[in-house]
DNA sequence: GAACGTACCTAATAGCTTTAGGCAAATTCC
DNA sequence: GGAATTTGCCTAAAGCTATTAGGTACGTTC
């Protein structure tokens, strides 16, 4: 019998394409054994287990969605990086709507800390030396524009703006700009 | 034998307190029939399947998040139904997870339209005549405040905040007063 | 007290997860 | 080049969840 050339680098990839495919709660180390025209328990070796699958492919998609954000970085500031940086998390979950559910998806302290979380983060901060802000005001920042472009993708891919107008185009704009705004007038205590 | 007196309603109830208990993505058919000491295909008179039952949390969830909301709201305007709303997302969320994932459960469109969650754009709207802003404004302002509200409240309890300073209490207040900063100087275009 | 409806049960099928142990292909070593 | 070893994929099996079909007995109604 020919070998399939299974490796975990190759599952959690297909991973990947299944979880854009079918949705990341639908990705099973069965599906994938499928995928790969191969039994299930022959996962086992390369896998730890479905959880292990998962977390791989959310740390993937963590790594790639960084890896946008610093290209889009690159030579902006101000306004202009706020928007790249957005959009970027944006069209990622358009592109790659099961990706981007599995980079939402719960990471336990190890994983966590060896994820891009600290690169995302840090791009923020670097996106916020382009307004006047100083700690601890930059932090809560971060988290809010952390909040708010989380909290905007994913009410949008859940569908929450389809059936109404205006279009969800026109709000993500508006919103952009309300947001660098607010970053050039934020408020002191 | 005596009866368990299951009914929809009963199940729908303790299938939200499990997934409080055991986190949403772990309520199932059997888990509840394991909780009423009744075999599973004995709930299958009462609810539909299992995705039914998930359903019906997240209307449940939905429903009791608007009450609350509306309560919050009742006398308030300004910062002040500002505050309180949002407060309501963050409390209902540390007080039932299992819940307030439930709320963030996709819904078919029948469900969806039967749920509370026109209510809560209502409730969003009624924030908003507090500020002065006009169509389309208003609207793009209710899905920036509702993509904040979810999107700080699930970082929040995924954890994202609870290993840096200052602390997220701190973060949530100086959110919400920039938003408020922001509404009452929203940017025209 | 008989007849009926229904609440819960047994039984069975099917899918996903995970572990244990086996054979054969690929690799290493002489 | 062939033997020894490693390792990649397999079969087998057990346990859990979901779902359907059909049966029994409880509670209600007349």
């Amino acid at each position: 019998m020919v070998r399939a050339g299974l490796t975990p680098d190759r599952l959690v990839r297909a991973g990947a394409e299944l979880a854009d495919e079918v949705g990341f709660d639908q990705v099973t180390v069965s599906a994938l054994a499928r995928r790969f025209d191969v039994k299930v328990a022959s996962l086992y070796s390369h896998l730890r287990n479905s959880r292990d699958l998962k977390t791989r492919i959310a740390l993937l998609a963590l790594e790639e969605l960084a890896d946008r954000a610093a290209d889009a970085l690159a030579g902006r500031a101000g306004k202009d990086a706020l928007t790249a940086f957005a959009n970027v998390y944006r069209d990622y979950a358009r592109e790659h709507p099961g990706r981007y559910t599995a980079a939402r998806h719960p990471l336990d302290p190890e994983a966590a800390a060896a994820s891009a979380g600290g690169r995302h983060a840090q791009m923020t901060r670097a996106i916020l030396r382009g307004y006047d802000l100083s700690e601890p005001d930059e932090t809560h920042a971060v988290r809010l524009l952390g909040s708010v472009f989380h909290g905007y993708v994913s009410l949008e891919s859940a569908g929450g703006f389809r059936h109404s107008a205006p279009d969800s185009q026109e709000s993500w704009d508006r919103v952009l700009d309300a947001l660098d705004a607010l970053l050039r007038a934020w408020p002191r205590p």
